[in-house]
RNA sequence: GUGGCUAUGGUGUAGCGGUAACACAGCAGGCUGUGGCCCUGUUAUCUCGGGUUCGACUCCCGAUAGUCACCCCA
């Protein structure tokens, strides 16, 4: 016996997983809603590099907020450009929305993407730094029908995979003027109280006031209660916007919680934000997917003046809720029939039979690499395959082939010339 | 970036200061031309490195990894 040496071993980077086949059951069946709603809603969709200009995100997230600061994967090329990979959708997006030109398109441009995000933070449930989101965006219309079609898209994308459970929490958080107004009253609020907010909200005070509102301390929800609120801070415009978007969820009858809590993360919101969230153990809400208004974006990153508002759906998330709320999904074992091989003529036969049966249009399957008649009929047994094609020495000499029906365990001699006939004609029988 | 918890075959788990057990999965065989049941064999330097000890998978320290929570966010 030879010492058995241990190389070392690879993993996945930290924070990425592979995605096992039985997760692709999950993923294929969200992707496969995504596709097919996204389209009937009109959208198109369109796959931008994981890779942009590292400015791109700076511009449009926010210069100061942590996906950029701290949470980018950032890359050199070797002509020097700096590059980053992408923590969002989004800006890719309008990026290309720019470049190509679709102004000119008939307005508005709905598009949607699905693809891997990264962020550089510590994994933890349901957080990866490799993530997997589906996006959508309606650019170039301000009506706010478009924001409740975007909610109204995404809820029946949930109830297409028969996810139960999910509450829209919407909010609005004005434009970059009342917001700035409301940022003001907001800090002076909390301002006179800081020594009874947590050490983390002390911080946030001057760096990101309307987190304090998400806040889970005790002490600082139990403050927010007299805190001001947005609503009362919208100029007649978004005030009025954000009424229209209610009242078009009203119409359509999608439940929807208003959040007055509610904030995003990312820099270039306007309006009308909004999450999917669905209600986890312990009672704490997860976030399956949020979206907004972005009216300004498109200017931002050196556009015409150009509202739009998208959402983004969490893959990964919804897997996890699709398994734990048991949504059962099966492995449809394709294969209707199934080749047993004895000897190296059989063999040669046989691959030639498989080929013909896949031509014909017939889902097979083989076990070429097993030798012994029982192994394979054992795989076939485990693929719960019916039909058994068994090709021997004899058979290949005499130009047939043994079928056998694996339920009642009858078998025949079939012509080869005949067998596929044969096949399809039980195919149709049997089931 | 901060903190808690965890680390035993491919997977899921036992275990005790005295040379690793069970279930499932895999492979091979019992039956050299017939599956499901059954049986047999096989699959582990108990994450790594140090320390305590006559002796460590077990106790202690460190590293690494995983995991959960905070921050932040999908």
């Amino acid at each position: 016996m030879s010492p058995k040496i241990k190389l070392e071993n690879f993993i996945a980077p930290k924070g990425m997983q592979d995605v096992m086949p039985s997760d692709c059951l999950y993923w294929d069946y969200i992707f496969s809603a995504v596709d097919k709603l996204g389209k009937t809603y009109g959208f198109n969709r369109i796959e931008t590099p994981i890779l942009e200009d590292s400015r791109l995100f700076s511009r449009s997230i926010g210069e100061n907020t942590d996906i950029v600061e701290k949470e980018m994967y950032n890359l050199t090329t070797k002509g020097g450009d700096k590059l980053s990979l992408r923590p969002e959708g989004t800006a890719g997006v309008i990026r290309a929305y720019i470049n190509s030109g679709m102004a000119n398109w008939s307005q508005p441009v709905k598009l949607f993407y699905t693809g891997p995000m990264f962020r550089y933070d510590r994994p933890q449930a349901g957080r990866q730094r490799q993530f997997t989101q589906a996006g959508f965006e309606i650019i170039g219309s301000m009506d706010p029908i478009f924001d409740a079609q975007m909610i109204q898209l995404v809820y029946s994308i949930f109830k297409k995979i028969k996810l139960k459970n999910i509450v829209i929490n919407i909010n609005s958080i004005g434009d970059a003027k009342c917001r700035g107004k409301y940022k003001t009253a907001l800090v002076d609020y909390y301002k006179s109280r800081a020594n009874k907010l947590c050490p983390d909200c002390r911080r946030r005070l001057s760096k990101n006031p309307l987190r304090i509102l998400d806040c889970k301390e005790e002490k600082c929800s139990a403050m927010r209660e007299f805190a001001p609120q947005i609503v009362d801070y919208l100029c007649v415009e978004c005030h009025n916007h954000f009424k229209s978007v209610l009242e078009y969820l009203d119409e359509i009858n999608i439940p929807y919680i208003l959040n007055p809590y509610l904030v995003r993360g990312l820099d270039y919101y306007t309006k009308t934000v909004f999450e999917i969230v669905v209600e986890g153990g312990n009672k704490r809400q997860l976030s399956l997917g949020g979206g907004g208004r972005y009216d300004d974006l498109v200017e931002i990153l050196g556009g015409a003046p150009t509202p739009a508002i998208g959402v983004a759906l969490g893959i990964e998330r919804i897997a996890d809720q699709l398994k734990a709320s048991h949504v059962a999904l099966v492995k449809n074992s394709s294969a209707k029939v199934f080749i047993v091989q004895l000897g190296d003529k059989a063999k040669k036969k046989s691959f030639k039979l498989f080929n013909d049966l896949l031509e014909a249009g017939i889902p097979a399957a083989e076990s070429f690499g097993r030798g012994s008649i029982k192994s394979q009929l054992r795989v076939a047994n485990r693929l719960q395959v019916r039909i058994v094609l068994i090709i021997g020495q004899k058979e290949s000499l005499d130009g047939t082939v043994i079928l056998r029906d694996m339920e009642s365990g009858m078998q025949e001699i079939i012509d080869s010339l005949k067998i596929i006939k044969e096949v399809k004609k039980r195919m149709k029988n049997g089931n």
